[in-house]
DNA sequence: ATTTTATTTTGACAGTGTCAAGATGTTCGG
DNA sequence: CCGAACATCTTGACACTGTCAAAATAAAAT
């Protein structure tokens, strides 16, 4: 029958996804415009509508994991009832992200350092950072919590990055060290104790 | 004269030397083997004998990045006396260098997730880490501040690749951000107040 | 039904990493 | 001092990549 209708159908999509795929059985080195044509089963220059520069899928990749990102955290933080338990564990679930997708992490945030990010992709993140900012708000208990929300990513992202790279030691139970650190971050976090 | 006497010099050095230069003016999408090749005045398969691999060369110009990035911390952290002190002017000096080397930094931590890192990066890896457990624990007071240390890590590193990476707002002034950062840490960190 | 538009293919070009030979210096034993 | 072993660099080639232009095909619109 029609075995290649021409593809007619969603192709950016079906790129975005091949890119996924790749990125996390292959490694970010093995991410390459002409793979995810070949992966979607249509010719190397056939994303050239779709996406103009190969900078422009990554921001879509980018931008589909935060998706999943911003999902995960919520799902995350769903059942907790205080403030502090729904940090706490949204925390947890972007550590934990980070950790089982190294790969899309990096590209998610590995940002090219202030270069051209597609609308798309700004309010993707824009939205995570919304939702990090608002569960840190809730702690403090006032609004301006905008320094210990600063605070709280960069501990959180430091942390997954690191563990990301691999530059930490292997040994150390990740999600329980985590865990203290956001006890501690949150003692200097709290409304003047 | 002999304009080109073979190059027989350090070409090595002056390979890595290139890469530095092309990563700081050019960015990480221009650092090419050829590239520095051409910078340096050589053919396109002259780095081939000194690094095997395009990954080898980036791992040399990652431990060239740390050399240069240890160096900065303990010049930081020299003129201090107290403990305190000390940790906070390396925070500093961490957040500085990876403000005005992004590129570097990036390569230096981007790292290629548990690939194959060269023994001499390792080394330079592992002393920037040791300068900083040991700030760590003069502040702790006692043995095993790895916890601590990890803490201040992620913190400081979490923060600085934010900023490397273009994910801040522009507006709000670094240093002093991560000063009442490091401040809140050093409060949660403090050996039982 | 014919024109217009959107999507995909084919073909080409410069640039890249990597390899295999050959050329050119350097070093060292005699 | 000479020639051989060695390290280093060059030349040439190959497959691969991103990107473009033109042609081919499908869908939509009129």
């Amino acid at each position: 029958m029609n075995e290649k209708p021409y593809h007619h159908k969603d192709l950016r999509a079906a790129l975005v996804l091949a890119g996924r795929a790749i990125l996390e059985s292959e490694g970010l080195a093995a991410l390459t415009l002409r793979a995810c044509a070949r992966r979607a089963g249509v010719s190397h220059a056939a994303p050239s509508h779709h996406f103009g520069t190969v900078k422009s899928l990554l921001s879509a990749i980018a931008a589909s994991g935060f998706e999943d990102f911003v999902a995960a955290l919520e799902a995350g933080a769903q059942a907790k009832t205080t403030a502090q338990e729904r940090l706490f564990a949204m925390g947890i679930s972007y550590t934990r992200f980070a950790a089982s997708h190294p790969a899309l992490y990096r590209v998610m945030f590995g940002g090219q350092a202030g270069q051209e990010m597609s609308p798309n992709l700004l309010e993707a993140m824009s939205k995570a950072w919304n939702q990090l900012a608002g569960a840190v708000g809730d702690v403090t208990g006032q609004g301006n919590a905008n320094g210990a929300a600063f605070h709280v990513w960069a501990l959180v992202h430091g942390y997954s990055t690191l563990l990301a790279s691999g530059c930490l030691p292997p040994m150390i139970d990740a999600e329980s060290e985590l865990n203290q650190m956001l006890r501690s971050a949150h003692r200097a976090i709290a409304p003047l104790v």
